[in-house]
DNA sequence: TATAATTGTTAGACTCGTCTAACAATTATA
DNA sequence: TATAATTGTTAGACGAGTCTAACAATTATA
């Protein structure tokens, strides 16, 4: 059995290269370093030598010219980053009714910074919010509720 | 008239330097290099070395071996960073159910990145949740109407 | 008060992530 | 296909922020 190459935290920049190859390559077609460095407002030289650092940690593939690729661990951490953004977004857009390209520019901050922890509550509150629109008193109990049980309690109005 | 120093956006660091001798300062006593040092876990060099460049940009009085303390733009901006901290620490406690700990590391970061938008509506978000806890259906809409008109809907329950 | 302990500073190294300038490869087109 | 346009890479500079090592000032204490 082959050693696990070991799992590093990544930098917000890192972070952020690993999730625009994730989106980029989500919208078909092969990604270029063209796409990246437009996407991420970054000079291309920035984006060939963070492909390097990238590659060498195991997490992208990437030869001269040639294609871009996510590995299977740069693909789980990519994976992860999108999650976070995906439910920063929705709650800065349905829970505060932030419009969506601010929403979409505080996520890709945010999301390089939250706690594991304050990430699932905040996820589990815009499902909460989503599924029960606050019907009867006291909002703050019935989350609680939400929380400890992972159901909703009865009386949630539709 | 004299000519107004430039106002600069500070960096996430040097926010929380100015964010450190406020919340210091406000401890009683004298402000110290070593308190900074310890507060944001850097070494005194470092201290040292942003209290210049902050000097240097007029927010921050500090002669060698002497005391530190803000300057009345210091004061300002170290006052947006606080008070922006505050409204997320209450976020993440009061309306997540986040840990003191956790919501303190957690605003500490935030607190930079976050757009003025969001900083408002999540600020007006805990207001609205603490004042009414929601009785009655259709959260969304209750919130959009304290939103618009600053004060709750009359189907308040307290 | 002499000495030890603490606190603070300076100098300089290093990492990270960006950039520009120059060049190389690839792709499109006249 | 020769040439132009685009795309990508390399080399090297730079700013920000941190660190360690060495030294200096201040404060506490024997």
């Amino acid at each position: 059995m082959v050693k696990q190459e070991a799992q590093r935290e990544q930098t917000a920049s890192m972070e952020d290269y690993l999730e625009a190859v994730a989106m980029l390559r989500g919208k078909g077609k092969v990604v270029r370093v063209s796409q990246i460095s437009r996407k991420l407002k970054v000079k291309m030289p920035s984006v060939t030598s963070a492909l390097k650092k990238l590659s060498e940690q195991g997490l992208v593939e990437h030869e001269k010219y040639g294609h871009i690729k996510l590995t299977l661990q740069g693909n789980k951490v990519a994976g992860e980053v999108l999650s976070r953004h995906k439910a920063l977004t929705r709650f800065l857009t349905e829970a505060l009714g932030i419009d969506k390209e601010t929403a979409e520019e505080d996520a890709c901050k945010i999301e390089h910074v939250i706690s594991p922890l304050s990430m699932e509550r905040l996820a589990k509150f815009v499902e909460f919010i989503g599924a029960c629109p606050l019907g009867g008193t006291n909002f703050p109990s019935r989350y609680e509720y939400y929380l400890e049980h992972g159901e909703l309690p009865q009386d949630c109005s539709k």
